[in-house]
DNA sequence: GGCCAGGAGAAAA
DNA sequence: TTTTCTCATGGC
């Protein structure tokens, strides 16, 4: 299948650091599982060439998934009206997408990610599809979906601790048991960021990144060392965790977590 | 072989 | 209230 795109940057956007079920292959397509299917996908020009072993709603599916329908021109130029400097910035990351990602495995995936390496977090999570999930094959090879809510509930603590995920098993186990009293949709982004956070092991940077990139919540910005060392190279604001929140909620409003993450990507891409 | 990774929680100051 | 220490594991 062929999709017509502009504005559009497949790599940026895939190997961005948010997304752990990635494989880039050697002709410069990539593998990528998604929710339900497994797609190989690459980029000529305006088009993208996907393939998938469903191809059931398939444009649909990936339009959402790279959010190619959200009209990124009008927050830039939003972005840039409210603060110059960002012009260069984005300049830098023009065809990045914020994609579209399931909450639950957000979830797992980030309370794995603290403290830890992307290479390191891809494998466990790859370890517990391979484990529980749902296998799909695909071009003569096997993949796994990542499992739902139903597939891990019954899990123990020992069953994360035998993952490898190391202090983290507990953190996914009381993930699991609250999941399904999250009512994050009927919150505002404060009460929802609350909302993960009473969960043992989600602070405020994983719950920033469950929201930004499981539930589209682009007002949720996680804050790293990165995006320190960017705001203090771009801005005369203090190195601290408050006061950079206040600036990006001022500045950036409800489009904080775009802002941030264009701030996140132009730094690490140096 | 020591350092550190898209952190969080508990203890200590 | 803010700073420091600890928590498993493995990539480099």
């Amino acid at each position: 299948m062929k999709i017509l795109v502009n504005n559009f940057n497949l790599k940026d956007t895939i190997l961005s650091g948010s997304c752990f079920r990635v494989i880039e292959q050697n002709d410069g397509s990539f593998i990528n599982i998604l929710k339900d299917r497994i797609i190989r996908i690459r980029q000529e020009g305006n088009y993208l060439i996907v393939n998938s072993s469903n191809n059931d709603n398939l444009e649909l599916i990936i339009k959402n998934y790279f959010d190619l329908n959200r009209d990124y021109d009008s927050i830039n130029n939003y972005l840039i009206k409210n603060d110059n400097k960002m012009k260069s910035i984005i300049h830098k990351c023009i065809g990045y997408k914020i994609l579209n990602q399931d909450p639950f495995e957000m979830g797992i995936s980030y309370i794995i990610s603290q403290s830890n390496n992307v290479k390191r977090i891809s494998k466990i999570v790859n370890d517990i599809a391979v484990k529980y999930g749902t296998p799909i094959e695909f071009e003569n090879e096997t993949y796994y979906l990542f499992p739902t809510y139903d597939h891990l509930k019954d899990l123990s603590v020992n069953d994360f601790t035998n993952l490898k995920v190391g202090f983290r098993d507990k953190y996914l186990y009381d993930y699991i048991q609250k999941y399904q009293t999250l009512n994050i949709d009927h919150l505002n982004t404060k009460d929802a960021l609350k909302e993960l956070m009473n969960i043992n092991g989600i602070g405020l940077k994983v719950a920033s990144c469950i929201l930004l990139f499981g539930y589209r919540r682009l007002d949720t910005f996680p804050i790293d060392t990165w995006v320190k060392k960017s705001i203090s190279e771009h801005y005369n604001i203090k190195n601290d965790q408050k006061e950079i929140e206040k600036f990006a909620k001022k500045i950036y409003g409800e489009y904080s977590g775009l802002a941030i993450q264009y701030l996140f990507h132009s730094q690490r891409n140096k």
